[in-house]
DNA sequence: GATTTAACTAGACGATCGGTCTATTATTTT
DNA sequence: AAAATAATAGACCGATCGTCTAGTTAAATC
């Protein structure tokens, strides 16, 4: 046996022949999403980031000019992930399209389960602790939430023109309901640590589509 | 003309003929809800509390025994405040049972406007907090959840028997989606600075009122 | 009127915060 | 081979965090 955990590094930079994916940077932003889901920016220092990751103070600010500079690329990271998965549900042509939201429901409430309910929405925390963040945040926060009211809002015009929904219905503020709506949700999915809000209010807000 | 703002206190145990109101105790509580329901538990630093009502940091821990014990307190009082508000509106003999829930609505949303939408639900942002929060925080953010719920579902039982809500209505999944819903709208409004979302949700919400 | 007790405050405390800096080492460029 | 650049290690900084002890003063008690 040769050594434990510690997994001492060395000074300098590290030599090439390293376990290729992974690096740092990458691993930073991956834990600090983990933890930001789960207590929120101003709650997590750095030092627990770097903790987690093996990686020392000196590295996060090579990487990284600051902390808010760090948020705001955790931000962009996790809005781009979710952008990115709606498109994939959204646009599930084998699928009607509210059955496609309700498949991103579904997937969302695994996500969460898989946690035990202790991760909530980065981009929910976030908006919350706008008090105490740096103005810069709020602009890119609600681009966040447009970006996933759009993709929702594009799913419910497809519904109307598949007959799931009544044509004159209000696809635009019904996005815009279901967002609310649903980071209200998490918010009480991760204080329960159940998932019965998230399903008290997606059963809710299908029964209540005008049809 | 005597002196300025300082208000330099004594040391020791004050004079009893003192402004009987408005002791240092009550002043902390008050704007630790003001504080607290515009950035939350974690970002807001006990010397701030002090700071703005001018009591000094000694005097903190005579009156709390910890941040936690003194957040807990602070939950009690906005809880107690606004079941009372709620009772006030949603037992308003005057309107039918529909109307007062809008009004207790128009109520908060002026709230909200007083301070230019920069403060939120105390209860919510604790909530959202849970991650980084005492465990004792949970269960009773929950209970004032449902002590107010169970508010609103006794006047959605007062709609049925007005005839104002189908009689099948299920008031108690109404009641909670309610809640959901608009601790999700306030964090958006937060977010947006604005009432849109606190109407929007509203608007969708008794749209979809079974009638 | 002396003593005890309750009410309150000043400021030190160690821990941790975000952030900076220098030293060290590997890689890349010249 | 030399110089420049990339990356890491970790001590260090001032500020602030929550907490606590040792006081100081007035009120209550005797």
């Amino acid at each position: 046996m040769v050594s434990a955990q510690p997994l001492k590094r060395r000074r300098g930079r590290p030599q090439k022949n390293q376990t290729g994916v992974g690096n740092a940077r990458e691993r930073l932003l991956q834990s600090g999403v983990e933890i930001l889901t789960e207590k929120g920016f101003s709650a997590t220092g750095i030092d627990e980031i770097l903790r987690r990751v093996n990686v020392p103070k000196g590295s996060f600010y090579h990487y990284f000019s600051s902390k808010d500079a760090f948020g705001t690329e955790l931000i962009k990271r996790y809005a781009d992930y979710f952008a990115h998965k709606l498109d994939i549900f959204l646009k599930d042509e084998t699928l009607p399209p509210l059955e496609r939201i309700r498949a991103f429901i579904a997937d969302a409430e695994a996500g969460m389960a898989r946690y035990e309910f202790k991760r909530g929405c980065l981009v929910g925390n976030l908006g919350q602790e706008m008090g105490s963040l740096p103005e810069q945040f709020r602009e890119q926060l609600n681009a966040v939430f447009e970006a996933w009211q759009s993709r929702v809002e594009a799913c419910l015009e497809a519904a109307i023109m598949m007959g799931q929904l009544a044509p004159d219905a209000d696809c635009k503020k019904l996005a815009e309901v279901f967002w609310i709506g649903w980071e209200g949700a998490v918010l009480r999915a991760k204080l329960e640590k159940s998932p019965k809000p998230l399903r008290s209010f997606t059963d809710f807000y299908f029964a209540a589509m005008p049809s």
